[in-house]
DNA sequence: GATACCAATTTGGGATACCAAGATGGCGCC
DNA sequence: GGCGCCATCTTGGTATCCCAAATTGGTATC
């Protein structure tokens, strides 16, 4: 029974949909059995999960890592770089129809589309994007530093005039990235990026005591 | 006994040094009895080569992942972004005295310094400017695309005149970085990746039927 | 001589038994 | 009643065993 990729699936699941809490320690006796799998799997999907920054060694434990503050403002710095760099990548290429296929996605989401959709269209609007690129290092590199801030964007979700703004840029940068405009498509997602960070980071700090009245551990920047 | 570094740390070091040659089959159990540990620690240490890029799945098995020219221009693209970002925020700094501490390692290297140690510090010079910046992403991001580079990378150490301009570009960025300069040093620090890149795959290119005569497989652009 | 098929060995994935170190809690002493 | 120490239990790390699948080598047949 082919278990590892599912307990580590089934194991992101529950950490990237905050089942399990930020902060919360965890045991490989407890994964062992709460997905009936034996300890050999319940390793190699922590080990990945590590790599990921998911989860972290707390001394001897294993510890879901908590919401850090300072990361995000240090994933948000990265991120402009990475996709900063993969769009203008795109822009200069000869066929940029793809965009197109981004811009649906944005679409595929209205008023009564339920808010997992919303924040799972979010973060693949930049991954995507990123892939287009067709630089494989970039789009990974998106790619993780989308999955690192999934937990702390389920924040934004809540937020509908935040959410109406962020699909506006979005869309404003895939026009500027259909035109080629490189330079005005690479502001846009700039601003993008920072603005997106500051709201992040802001409602966090000011939810900060709620989060933690659920158990979730945040750390300060 | 701690084993489980032990043996990520040996293998990474035999990877990196080819003693184990790009694209040489791995079996968990010659690298069990190579290093005398169990098939659990080899497990991790697998894995964890494996999010590093070293060594890859072979359908059921482990190899030694190949020397890819495609993935190298790639990784330079990548690196481009990554250590550009991270040299402006360096050049932002009030302090930026640290980039001395670089300059001094660049210093160490002399007429009778070996080999290996032209290819740590000429790795090393990036890795440990991009840390200066100290955003843990970017810093990581420049680590790890120096680790998949270091393989490719034994080739230049073998020619004295690319070594020679690549220490001059090394100093002008850092000169340039002292000053704060941050156009400057990003303009020299672009050049200088794209042009290591090319002398990187142009010689790769020539040398790779002495590489696949040495057993080294080499995937081509 | 080539090919198809079968057996045996090898290999990675999973499970389990064991160990040493660290956390925990209860008991006794001050 | 509070503080400290020791027994115990828990936990991750290690080693070993088992299994299913796949590769390999040989043989028999065409």
């Amino acid at each position: 029974m082919s278990q590892m990729q599912s307990v580590e699936k089934q194991l992101r699941q529950m950490i990237l949909g905050l089942e399990i809490g930020p902060g919360e320690k965890l045991t490989e006796r407890w994964i062992e059995s709460r997905f009936g799998a034996s300890r050999t799997p319940v390793r190699a999907a922590l080990l990945r999960l590590e790599t990921e920054g998911l989860v972290g060694r707390d001394g001897r434990g294993w510890t879901v890592s908590p919401i850090n503050l300072a990361e995000l403002e240090q994933i948000a710095v990265y991120r402009e770089a990475v996709e900063v760099a993969a769009l203008r990548l795109t822009c200069a290429l000869a066929d940029r129809s793809a965009v197109d296929v981004i811009e649906a996605m944005l679409e595929s989401c209205d008023n009564d589309t339920p808010r997992e959709e919303w924040h799972r269209v979010g973060m693949d609007f930049h991954i995507e994007l990123a892939r287009l690129s067709g630089n494989e290092f970039l789009f990974r590199a998106v790619r993780d530093a989308m999955t690192r801030l999934s937990r702390a964007r389920w924040l934004e979700v809540r937020d509908e005039a935040a959410l109406a703004r962020a699909w506006a840029e979005h869309r404003a940068i895939l026009a500027a990235a259909r035109l080629g405009d490189a330079d005005e498509a690479a502001r846009l997602l700039s601003v993008h990026i920072v603005g997106s960070r500051d709201r992040l980071v802001t409602s966090l700090a000011n939810d900060r005591r709620g989060l933690r009245a659920r158990g979730f551990a945040v750390v300060a920047a």
